[in-house]
DNA sequence: GCCGTTTTCGGCCCGACTGTTTTCAGTCG
């Protein structure tokens, strides 16, 4: 469809059409922390950043939501913050916005993300000295202008200074969970190490590594012990310790090379399971539970309950768990695994009793999207099957790369032939040995750029699985990325749809595809949705995840496996479908390999 | 600014640590 453009509101319009949820979450952040610079309301601070949050982790595109008149049905929005969305999405800006932004230097507000400058420190820095970027405030440190200012002194300049160079130091603000998971067991470890036996009576790492989710902010370890000094002493003095940022009776915080923060919270007993609960967040979610135990009469920390005087418990009555689930269960709730601890109403469900029963890594039977050398893979066929056998699984898909994928030298038919009878070998044997497994033949074929597939559908016909996934043209524009992604998910031999949206964590941004029609495409035409378990992707995500369950599609946890250590990487990927709220019904490789046959498109072998 | 098995108005979680103070504000989680 064309249509004349007669003033500069089609080219706004068409520019607009671009914005893009993460854009939205990432301008309400700005103006909360523009208000908070501005002294606003503590409240409206805080609906800002629950709003910016709701729409950064919203599975349904903000345009969709906007035409369907229902910003507001957002958790966190509601008649101001939806109208200023739908501001920014047709005009690009929000006048309300730009004149809070003209208040306030970029750099100023970038000086609140330095750790231990908050929005307080960074306005008087402003408006008594002139600094307006993080450049401005070292030198002013450096020079020592910072001291005389009422209230701040020469420590003040060197923990500003050392917030600087934190901040420099880590790459991003958040750790991928692959990286931050072992360095966190690494902490443990050496901590366990360092103090004398019986020293921890209990140690949990809690936080945003508990519930598993992807990226890490920092890490926590809750520990119970009659003789908190020494472990304080030890865990300050690690050798994976770069800078100690505070220590307390109960409390230390370290930072590790690679800018990563530890936190090690020392706790007595009979606080454990408040403790834990505390810990392990979310915030969100906790602020919910607080918010009901409220309710309940009950004043909720990190140590108890405490009796408001509102509730039927005489005031001041204080309730200990020693277990984390005895605290749900005073409030009236089963227990919520943490990976559901987000506020996204698992509380309710825990209430009525109606949480998933959740997947566990145990529950997978087989694998359906790995590599070996004929593509990209560093390991013989063979060596992954004897690895995938050593796991305890029934089957591993062979799915290298078909041809369209230039640079991993991807199969055409000659070669997949060719694979196939070492395939056969391979399977023949383990049958005349009795072992119950097999080797399945599969391809990981290119979704070209128009949609069409790297092989003919007629060789794809022949195969047990066929994994569809898209790895160039990542950047298309988002009607041509989802008619192409569409297409190859209308194809009836794509069994399953590879790491959907294409993303890497921290480094690449996913694909501009609508999720959404392209989740009810996979529902309708029986394409089982991956969940590709390798860290750096967990794509989908356990948003997309989730929704493609409420839409009716069945998912697959692969590992993506290139090397024979490659499917170490389960547990992530089985932690995004915990996350998204999954149960083992929903995981196509959690039955036998006859039943997964059953599930999946292509029914003519 | 949002939200409602107390409410369309009046709430909105709670504590440790630090640095600079002589009682607390700021920051963080």
């Amino acid at each position: 469809m064309t249509q004349a453009v007669d003033d500069d509101t089609g080219a706004k319009e068409a520019q607009a059409r671009r914005v893009t949820n993460r854009d939205v979450a990432a301008e309400l952040a700005l103006v909360a922390d523009i208000l908070q610079i501005l002294d606003a309301n503590r409240f409206r601070v805080i609906a800002f950043q629950n709003a910016a949050e709701s729409v950064r982790t919203l599975s349904q595109d903000l345009h969709t939501l906007h035409a369907e008149g229902k910003l507001q049905s957002i958790q966190g929005v509601g008649k101001g913050i939806a109208d200023a969305i739908a501001e920014f999405l047709t005009h690009g800006k929000v006048a309300e916005f730009e004149e809070l932004k003209a208040q306030v230097p970029a750099g100023v507000v970038e000086m609140i993300h330095v750790p231990d400058v908050g929005p307080k420190t960074a306005k008087r820095l402003w408006q008594e000295l002139g600094v307006t970027s993080v450049a401005e405030l070292r030198a002013a440190a450096e020079a020592g202008r910072i001291r005389v200012l009422k209230g701040f002194g020469e420590k003040s300049e060197q923990k500003i200074l050392r917030g600087i160079e934190l901040a420099a130091r880590r790459t991003r603000d958040r750790t991928n969970i692959g990286a931050a998971r072992p360095l966190a067991l690494g902490v443990v470890e050496a901590l366990r190490e360092r103090v004398a036996e019986g020293a921890i009576a209990r140690l949990e790492i809690a936080g945003s590594l508990r519930r598993w989710k992807e990226t890490i902010g920092d890490v926590d370890i809750l520990v119970v012990s009659a003789t908190p000094q020494p472990v304080m002493e030890a865990f300050g003095t690690l050798p994976q310790v770069v800078s100690v940022l505070g220590q307390g009776e109960t409390k230390s915080s370290i930072v590790l090379g690679d800018g990563l923060r530890v936190d090690l919270r020392v706790v007595e007993p009979q606080h454990w399971g408040a403790a834990l609960q505390y810990f392990t967040g979310s915030k969100e979610h906790n602020v919910a539970l607080r918010e009901l135990a409220l309710k309940q009469g009950w004043s909720l920390n990190e140590y108890s309950l405490t009796a408001t005087g509102e509730g039927e418990a005489p005031t001041g009555e204080t309730r200990y768990f020693e277990e984390e689930q005895a605290l749900y269960e005073f409030l009236g709730l089963a227990w919520i695994a943490p990976e559901l601890r987000e506020n996204r109403g698992e509380i309710a469900a825990a209430a009525a009793r109606t949480l998933p029963d959740l997947i566990t890594a145990d529950c997978i039977r087989g694998e359906l999207h790995g590599h070996s050398t004929w593509s990209d893979g560093t390991a013989s066929i063979a060596e992954m099957a004897e690895a995938a056998r050593a796991r305890g699984y029934r089957y591993w898909a062979v799915c290298d790369h078909s041809t369209g994928l230039g640079m991993v030298g991807g199969l055409d038919a000659a070669r997949l032939a060719a694979q196939a009878a070492e395939i056969a070998e391979l399977n023949a044997r383990w049958e005349a040995a009795g072992v119950d497994f097999r080797l399945l033949r599969g391809i990981e074929v290119e979704i070209l750029s128009d949609g069409t597939l790297g092989l003919p559908d007629e060789v794809l016909a022949e195969l047990d699985v066929v994994v569809a996934s898209i790895h160039s043209g990542l950047r298309q524009e988002r009607a041509t990325i989802t008619a192409r992604c569409l297409r190859a998910v209308r194809n009836p031999h794509v069994d399953i749809l590879g790491h959907a949206t294409g993303r890497l964590i921290g480094t690449r941004e996913p694909s501009d595809l609508d999720m959404e029609a392209v989740l009810a495409a996979c529902a309708e035409t029986g394409t089982v949705v991956e969940i590709n378990a390798h860290p750096s992707r967990l794509d989908v995500n356990d948003v997309y995840a989730r929704r493609a369950v409420e839409l009716g599609c069945k998912l697959a946890i692969n590992c993506d496996a290139h090397e024979v250590d490659g499917m170490a990487v389960l547990p992530y990927g089985v932690a995004v479908a915990r996350r998204a709220w999954v149960t083992a019904a929903d995981v196509v490789n959690t039955r036998s390999w006859d039943d997964v046959r059953g599930l999946l498109k292509d029914r003519r072998r």
